[in-house]
DNA sequence: TGACGTCATTGAAACGATTCAATGAGTAAG
DNA sequence: CTTACTCATTGAATCGTTTCAATGACGTCA
């Protein structure tokens, strides 16, 4: 259907392999003959048919990126990070969501499998594990996004949620509150307990501050709102002075339910930090202070990591840790 | 690097078409066959190279997805129609996200035309009629999403937005409001225009009733709570005692605004209807009414038509509009 | 003039699958 | 026993590129 390097060719007057070489090595082809066949290449709206040449060359130009939630800012960001550094080094992204459904991911694997990807950076759903030595075994490598290698036999870059939990509480502490309160759950969710055990590391040089933890069933607005409330109805002698919540959803929820009842104004009664700082953190009623992680670059390291392993599929597995970064605003 | 279907061939001892046809015609080869076949393709953990058998067979099994807004609750749900409505038919959906630079627009075209992809599902970021109508020369066809074909020349898969913005007014005059104010803009966008002229048509069977528009620059948060803090600074003779909000976050905006003054109770002294019905709506302090689009059907049907028409090159183009839903909860 | 080197161009093989005409084995019919 | 027919299997051609050895034209140098 449409024009092939052979329509091309004839076009122009030159053999098939003169064209290859026009596309490929044009140093090699006298500039006339480029010239010519460069305007036949316009002439015919000629578009280069990358199947064939990924089966010939044997490499594939695409990076298939898996996340678990597409609509979640946090990998958006983070796709933003790959795709800018993909296209510097001439390569492609493509996105699958799995929407946190294994079968979803298994599906989308395959997929790339077939496909003969060049990589695949991946915020894991289901245990991909074993799934992702076999593709590596076979020339796929991957980079595990958010989350370690429980083998350590493949890269990832993920964030120190512990630094993160830190670096919240000690701002609070820092701020001169003293009874502190941890909103979040469930609490064997590893990002949310590691979030936690940072916070009681910032509490353990501080004698005199105490924490609670408010536990919630999930990280979502009603969650918060539903210990927002509960808070509230606390006697002002046994309320937190200030909350950590284990993401910016609950601590709207939080918020919320302060704003609702005119006892309670944030910050001056509770203090309140979030995070992920999502986008809609800064436009909350209060601002929110919150926890970012450095999503771009993120993004960006996992990509380089990935294309690196492409080239050389020896190359020692890489786990690189960010650290997160506070954004204070009005709630604190 | 992995096994190819000769490798099979040889492992199972017998010829490499016959591989093929257990592959794809099992019906052809006797079962003792089909089982050595199948136990060497286990054992050598046979993958089949989608590449090799996209040239031959001329025609792929992939779907190109390109939104301007990868993060938009809208997108995501379109996706997950189409990838749902894919599934079924045996193909696949990858996506790319443009963030409304036409510039990655265009890149992801160029790439999916030499991917040779099925078809391409695309919500434009910029005037890509032109191109789209040359990759359907090329045997690519494409489906707008949430936009019209100005050639009339491709299909397309839209939501009545002026029916939105009727049935959004009319409720609000149902529940006997009388004095109703439009948020929204910039008034040029087409998604508004037409919201905002639906709400025009709504008002002119019930005499009795004024609309008075306050626009905004962007449909934001920020801007919601701009207009909203003026509309709480306004006399309450002249106060609006409904508002219809061009989408759901300049509606949270306008929520935040009423709240944070004691005056002015939602839905008592002023109801609110927003538009989008995102993921947030349900769970905002006042439970938000807003107009909901089919966008999971949205996405089904957008694929189910550029199936069509990677069937049948030669088939008429459909424009699809859809019927937004108003969905009512405590706003209103 | 002959030998050699350089440079542009060509033609054919290869990548890994699918497809299809040809082959061969086995069975049924006459 | 021959012929015809079915059914399973094979081998070669093919898709659109890239690559590379081979070809040929031309200039340089002894």
């Amino acid at each position: 259907m449409s024009p092939s390097i052979k329509d091309v060719a004839a076009f122009a007057g030159v053999s098939v392999g003169t064209v290859s070489n026009v596309l490929n090595h044009p140093d090699r082809v006298s500039p006339d003959t480029v010239d010519k066949v460069r305007g036949a290449i316009k002439s015919l709206g000629f578009v280069r048919n990358d199947v064939a040449r990924h089966l010939r060359a044997g490499e594939s130009r695409t990076i298939a990126m898996l996340v678990m939630d597409a609509a979640n800012p946090f990998f958006t960001d983070l796709a933003k990070g790959a795709e800018d550094q993909a296209a510097s080094l001439g390569l492609s992204v493509v996105m699958g969501n799995t929407a946190e459904s294994s079968e979803r991911e298994n599906n989308y694997l395959d997929l790339f499998e077939e496909q003969r990807v060049r990589g695949v950076l991946i915020s894991p759903s289901g245990d991909v594990e074993e799934r992702l030595l076999q593709l590596k075994k076979f020339g796929i490598p991957s980079v595990l996004v958010d989350r370690t290698s429980s083998s350590g036999k493949l890269s990832s870059v993920t964030v120190d949620d512990e630094a993160g939990g830190r670096i919240a509480v000690q701002h609070l502490i820092e701020s001169g509150r003293t009874r502190i309160g941890f909103v979040g759950g469930a609490l064997d969710v590893p990002q949310v307990r590691d979030r936690l055990s940072g916070a009681r590391e910032a509490l353990s040089v501080h004698p005199g501050v105490s924490l609670e933890v408010f536990e919630t069933t999930a990280t979502t607005v009603l969650e918060g709102r539903r210990v927002g409330e509960q808070i509230v109805s606390l006697d002002a002698s046994e309320r937190p002075d200030a909350l950590f919540a284990a993401n910016d959803l609950v601590a709207i929820g939080l918020l919320q339910a302060f704003m609702a009842s005119p006892q309670i104004r944030v910050p001056d009664d509770i203090a309140l930090v979030g995070y992920d700082d999502i986008d809609f953190s800064p436009s909350a009623i209060v601002p929110l202070t919150s926890i970012r992680q450095p999503s771009r670059l993120m993004g960006q390291t996992a990509l380089d990591i990935l294309n690196a392993e492409a080239l050389d599929s020896a190359a020692t597995p890489q786990e690189v840790v960010f650290q997160p970064e506070l954004i204070v605003r009005s709630s604190t």
